[in-house]
Order: structure tokens, then C-alpha cells, then sequence
DNA sequence: TGACAATACTGTATGTAATACGGTATTGTG
DNA sequence: CACAATACCGTATTACATACAGTATTGTCA
């Protein structure tokens, strides 16, 4: 058996990994038009994805790192700003992503449904 | 710039990455009732849900370490099995992911609206 | 009957990535 | 002037998927 303690965090983690692809998909999605960080994480929040400094600050990194975005410093702002937006390659994944949320979507669907 | 060869890694990666959560949930919720390895791995693939045995035999046993599942061996099969189901625990952390599910759905629903 | 695909699992090494942690510094607000 | 909000970075730790190599049985069909 779990303690209390070790199944909440054990929820979390799960609820986490759940809503961590799709995230993703939702950054890209979003991404179409610069953002940075900070103004990025608050577009998802209101949009109800939940994502934390320690999270999305690192996955922007990761996205880059593999070419799927382009950053580009703004001095100009009231402060320095990093600004994000998807690459072409960063689309074509983003386009694959969307096939790939439709087909779990109507799987997921179908299966839930079910076993009501 | 990434090769062919990156992008589809990439790609592939982040494809999983998005039906992993998704496949943990659609897996708790057919343990409902009683299956083995092997006959999970072809009722997911059924449902459009494709996982490899690296990937599937793995995550049982996690999910069996965080006592979401239950595992019994039977012998009496034409060959010995390893039957998982979900436990109690397992049961409520595939409701709040349902819950979890739901938020997601709604949200991603609207955004790739909006952004279509 | 002999070969070969399908079935059904295990253990452990490796690699990827999230998350935690600690930090820095500026800007807005009461 | 204090303090919350803004806006980021680097790196250590931990979790986890995936890869790999293996073992052995059962069913099929030529």
C-alpha cells in the first residue's frame, strides 16, 4: 500500500505525463506567433494548461535544440525578452501532432465511452 | 537545420511522447478488468493505440510499483500468464485522469479552432 | 516432423527529458 | 521603500522510456 502522501504525488505525476504532450501540441499551436516564456506560460494557463517555470522554460530549450523553434532576444521591450516562434520543421511537426491527437482523440473517445 | 533522418526521429519522438499519457489512461481503464501482457498489447493495438513491448511490459511493471495495478500469475493457461488489473488506488487515479482528460480535450479543442 | 512465426515474458543498460534547486536582476505597485 | 510580479539561466537529480539481449513455449503448415 501507499501512504496518502505517496498517492497524491503519484496522481500528479500521471495527471503531469497526461497533459504533457499535449501541451506541447498546444505550444506549437500557439507558436505561430512569437511569444516569450513568461508571456507564453500565462496564454497557457488561461487557455487551462498548467505549466510551471521549471517545466516550460527547459521544453522551450529542448524545442530548439531540436529546430522545431527560433529565438530571437528583444532588447527593445521595457526589459529583455526571449522570443519564441515555431521553425518550418516546428509546423510540419505541429500538422503531425494534430494527426496524431485526432486518431487518440477518437480512440480515447470510443474506449471511455464503453467502459463508461 | 536538422536531416530527414532528425526530423523524423524528432518527430516520431514527440508523436509518443503525446499518446503516452493517453495510452497510460486508456490501459487503466481496460484493466478494469483482468488481461496479460501480451493481450493488452493487441486490445490497445485494436484501438488505434500502437505500443511496442519495450514500451508496454515496462510500464506495467511501474505502474505495478506505484500500486496502480495488481499482477497474478496463472498457471492453469495453456502457457503461464501475468494478469494485471488496477487496484483501488489504480481505479482513482484513472478517474482523476479522466477528469484530466476532459479539461484537456476542451482546451486543445478550442485552441486548434481558434488557430485553424 | 521439422522449421518458423507467434506467443509471452524477464533483466539490465542506456539515453532522454522533466523537474528541482538555486540563483540573478529588473519592473511595477501600494 | 518594501515587496510582488516579471523574466530568465545553469546544472544536478530523478524518473522513465526505450533498446537490447535473452529464454522458452505453443501453434501452424508444408
Amino acid at each position: 500500500m501507499n501512504t496518502e502522501e505517496e498517492t497524491s504525488i503519484i496522481i500528479e505525476r500521471n495527471r503531469q505525463e497526461l497533459s504533457r504532450g499535449v501541451i506541447t501540441l498546444a505550444l506549437l499551436t500557439i507558436l505561430s506567433a512569437p511569444h516569450y516564456g513568461y508571456s507564453l506560460q500565462k496564454e497557457l494557463q488561461n487557455r487551462s494548461f498548467e505549466i510551471s517555470q521549471d517545466t516550460l522554460y527547459p521544453l522551450l530549450r529542448r524545442l530548439e535544440k531540436q529546430n522545431l523553434l527560433i529565438s530571437e532576444w528583444v532588447v527593445e521591450d521595457p526589459r529583455p525578452r526571449k522570443y519564441y516562434r515555431v521553425s518550418v520543421t516546428g509546423l510540419e511537426v505541429c500538422r503531425k501532432l494534430r494527426e496524431e491527437w485526432d486518431t487518440l482523440h477518437t480512440a480515447i473517445g470510443g474506449l471511455l465511452h464503453e467502459y463508461e
